[in-house]
Formats: structure tokens, sequence, C-alpha cells
DNA sequence: GTGAAAGCGCTAACAT
DNA sequence: ATGTTAGCGCTTTCAC
């Protein structure tokens, strides 16, 4: 079968010890360090990480949970997360759990049971009671973008409510009062305090009557379904779309009705709408930083790995 | 530390082997079905795959490995490997490699340390030579999207160049004659199929001479900068654009020179650009069954953990 | 239907 | 610097 370690020591003559050795950096003499290289070579070793990992406790790989792999916003954090890894020898195992809290419990479990050393999550369950499996079995968690009420986890977020309020200011500035929030299911996190962002900025421009919310699903279509509703509804000065995708869809709406967002109507979306300003030069969107977010990520559950404390970071985002 | 099937044993007053019977569908009497159901409840039980994995050398995972996580069209297709997967109770280990064929062995390595039972590859290297270590050690290999010179593997791709000839066909149909190219660097095997069925559509209509290349890499940017420079030289007629977010990039080009794509001139794109066409109405592109795609790697790669032979499958693409 | 015992490939004392 | 030995948590004969 496999090449195993004993092969190696077989070839060269040394003992499994001395082999382990020459992996884990001890002192092996150079001639041998030469010919444990050739043998490995030679047989094309690959060294069994399940072996080792039952030794040792340890996989050296972290777990990384999403709601929905085909998101470009999660993908976009874990490219960066990965890379940072990477040059720390960490590997990443990624599981999605299309936006269910139960899988997202037999997710944990899955990765559990291959001994990660760390968990990131962009947690779909706002109790985490689906990340206590892994508290209980010492394994640290870090929740990137939502926020929980976990405190035993490390949180690394954005200032969601500021920055919101902050781009629907800028809305009111340039003369919008009728603004329509767009912002999907309240209870998640990130639209929650979205949405309150909206508000209080209403609120403190006396244009509390104003407030309008239109919900849909977190996705192009669920955007586009809100934008029309509520266009066809009031015809409002003014749009907020808390989510990348719900924007791509809104704007869609919008043009389909003859209305150009940030021309016509105010619009200020979420992330990076870039592709569609050529056709909508006046749109807005709050940055989020998001390298930044999946670097911050990384760093933290290597801090906790190495016995740091749970953390709560809070990156700002940018208007654009 | 943390609970294993010797504390399920005494819990229970069983013994290890009867707790590893109930786990691997052996035969148990209900009554002790139930105390072991209730044990792992009660501490918390997470089975520890290393162990396992020692010794059945399974570990029911399957190694992905893609060009760029954050790729839309890669992890739509994965997003459908993993549901099937998950159905069949295999996980997956998720890499990118940055489109470096360097990378692209380091983590094929690494995957194979992680004892992965097949691995899916969207491949870099198209003579396959990284997944030679993955044939050595009688891991099955199924690579999507791009076909390499490896008959060991599977490949599950598309009619590229059918398709890619059908389209400009199309193109040539409306009254295009001047149709210039944009396909990105030609040795990515779907790149160079795509150019030769534009070629071959070309040469067919007898418009060879007006047959132009642009190259770019691939990325939104990439798509702009080459279509800006095609458009900018010799004013075409029509963009065949080979690749999704070189599509995106091209019709903001266009826009950005007073230019609608599928208007003021013809334009063909590739899969899901439905969310400019709104503003773009007449744009084509040829849409790749990404889920197909996805599903039928799955199912490959687990014909061959069963020890299926390789297959080579080809899946039709679609105009709209 | 359940128990006893061996061993998967590796690492980590400890001895030399 | 290298060898010896025991054991990580699980599965798997083979008895009973």
């Amino acid at each position: 079968m496999s090449v195993t370690i004993k092969d190696l020591a077989k070839e060269t003559g040394l003992t499994p010890a001395t082999i382990s050795a020459y992996f884990n950096g001890g002192n092996v003499r150079d001639y041998n360090k030469a010919k444990i290289e050739e043998a490995i070579e030679k047989l094309g070793y690959i060294r069994n990480d399940f072996a080792r990992g039952l030794r040792t406790h340890k996989s050296r790989t972290i777990g990384v949970l999403l709601p929905e792999i085909a998101n470009k916003f999660s993908t976009s954090i874990i490219s960066e997360t990965e890379e940072s890894l990477r040059m720390k020898g960490y590997g990443i195992i990624v599981c999605d759990c299309r936006s269910s809290v139960k899988r997202e419990k037999e997710a944990i479990r899955f990765l559990l049971s291959k001994m990660v050393d760390g968990l990131i999550v962009i947690p779909e369950d706002t109790s985490a009671n689906a990340c206590l499996a892994a508290a209980q079995n010492g394994v640290p968690v870090v929740a990137v973008d939502r926020r929980t009420g976990n405190p035993a986890l490390s949180h690394v977020v954005i200032n969601n409510r500021e920055a919101s309020k902050n781009a629907v200011n800028m809305l009111i500035e340039r003369g919008a009062k009728e603004i329509a929030a767009i912002c999907g299911d309240l209870n998640v996190y990130t639209a929650g305090e979205r949405f309150a962002g909206y508000c209080e900025a209403m609120k403190e421009a006396g244009l509390e009557e104003n407030i309008t919310y239109a919900n849909g699903a977190f996705s192009v279509q669920g955007g586009y379904d809100a934008a029309k509703k509520v266009l066809e509804g009031n015809p409002a000065q003014a749009l907020f779309v808390s989510n990348y995708e719900m924007s791509v869809g809104a704007v869609m709406a919008a043009k389909d009705m003859g209305i150009i967002a940030g021309g016509d109507i105010g619009f200020m979306g979420f992330d990076d709408i870039d592709y569609i300003k050529p056709f909508c030069p006046g749109i807005l969107g709050v940055r989020q930083p998001i390298k930044e977010l999946g670097r911050v990520a990384a760093e933290t559950i290597i801090s906790m790995i190495d016995g740091g404390p749970a953390r709560n970071i809070v990156l700002n985002a940018e208007i654009r």
C-alpha cells in the first residue's frame, strides 16, 4: 500500500524516530538529511496526517463555515483568510450550510470530527448554539461578519450601524427625503444593524415618518422583487440597499422600470457594485474592507489557538 | 480531554467493539443502541476521524482544488458538487492555488496528506503532472471544466469548441462580419477551444481575414482592457468574449466608450451575464450547464472511488 | 450480540 | 544524534 515512515527507515537504514525528527525540525546529520530526502523522492512518500494528528491532537487545519459557498462576499473573505493561514502552515476545510441552522450544526460536527484546530464561521445561528460543541471540545471559534451573543467567540465585524447611518445621511444631504430601505431578514445581524443605522439617520433628520422597509431574500432576485414593490408603490427619492446581491437586483429592477439608480433616484448599495457603475455613474456603495476582514479573522484564530483570549474587532467601512 | 469511544464503553457498560459496531451498522441490541445514543448525547461524543481513517484508510472526504476560490464560476460548480457529495456522506476540503502550477502541486500534496478519497480539480497544469502524485497513491481524480492530457483522469467538460462556433455563427447570421475575439491566455484549455471555435466559424463564413484576437487576464479588469484596446483600434461590429468575468469587463469598457453592447455592436459573452441585461438587452451569452457540471463531477468521483473506470463526459452549453 | 486483543502510522519521552 | 518503546482512538478479526 502507501509508503510509510517505516519504509523510509528501511530505505535509509535509520529508525522511524529519526525520520520523524527530520520532519519536526529535530537535529539530524546533514548526510542523513540528504539520504532521507532522497528516499522521500524515490518512494514518493506522503505523510499520513491521520496518524500524526492522532498523536498530536493537532491538524494544522482550520474549519471554515459559510452560509453559501457561491456567494461572492463570503468567498472574497475566505480567499484572503486562506492566503494568510497558508503562510502560517495551516490549510482550510470549507463547508457551506445553505443558510440553514440545522446544517450549520451538522457541518460543525463534521469539522470537529476532522479535528480542526479552530473554526472560522459566518454564523447562521445568532445564539451560536451550534458553536457550543466546538467550545466544549476546546476548539476556538471566530465569527466573521455577524455578531453572536456568545462571549466565548471572537468577533470580526464592521461598524454596520454607523456606516449605514453615514450612508443614509449622505443620501439625505443630497436632498433625498423619501428614502426606502431594502434589507432582507432583519433577524440576520447585518441586516438588523444596517436597518437600525438607516432608522437613526432618518430620525435624526426628522424623517421618521418616511421610514419604509422592504423585505426580500438575500439574492439578486430578492433585491429585484423588493425594489419593484417599493418603486411601484410609493415612488421613492432614494434607495438604501443593505447587501451586495440585493443591490444588484435593485438596480436592475429600477432600470426595468425606466429609472436610473443614482440618476433619477439616489442609490446607496453595499460592497463592490463597480460592475454596474458605467451604467449608473451616480450610484454609491458602502464598501466593506473585505480583505482586511479575512486577514484579521485568520490572525485572530491563530492567536486563539496559541492560547490568546477571545477578541471583538470592529473594522470601518468606507463609502464611495 | 476529548471524549472517546472508551468513555462511551465505560458509561454504557459495553466494550469499544460494540460501540464501534453501533457506528458501523453492526448488529446491536435495541436497548444497547438506546444506551449508546444516550451516552453520546450526555458526553458530547464526537468521533475522531483521524483514528478511524488511520484504521480504514478512508476519509469519506473529497479534495477540491480550484484556480481561485473567489471566482463565481468555480464556486457555483462546487456548490452543486458539495450538495451531491454530502448526500452520499462525503465532505469536501477546498483549496485554491491562485492559478499557479506550483501551488497546485503543493495543494495536491496537502490534500493527499489529508487522506482524501478522491480529488476534483479544475486543473491549472494541462499536463496534469501535479495529479501524478494522486494517481500514484491510488486516489482517483476528476478534472472539471478543463481537459488535460492524462488519460488516467476523468474529465467533465462542455462542448467548448462547438458551442463557441455556434455562438459566433449566431453573430454572423445577424449580419456581423468584423467580429473580434477576447479570450485570455490561449494555453488555458477553455480559452484555446473557444478561440478555435470562433476561428472555425469565421473561416467557414469566409471571414478568415477578419479574425482578431485580444489577450487579457481572466478578470473583469482584463476584459475591460482588452475590449478597450479592440474597440479603440478597429471598430468591430461584434465582440465574442470567452469567459464570464471578461464579458462583464468588456461590456463596461464598451459603455465607457459610449457603445452599448448588444445594441450598437453585437455581443456574445459567457455564462450568467443576466445582471447586465437590463442595461444591454441585446447581449447574448453561452450558458454552461454549471449545476450539471458540478453534479456530474460528484457522481463521477464516487463511481471511480467504487472502482469504476475513468470517464470522459461532455455536456452541451446553450446560447441565450 | 458482545468481548479481547492487535495494529493502522506517527510522535515523544527516555535511554544510549 | 539516533534508537527503543509506548500509545494516540479507532476498527476488525476471532472467540465466545
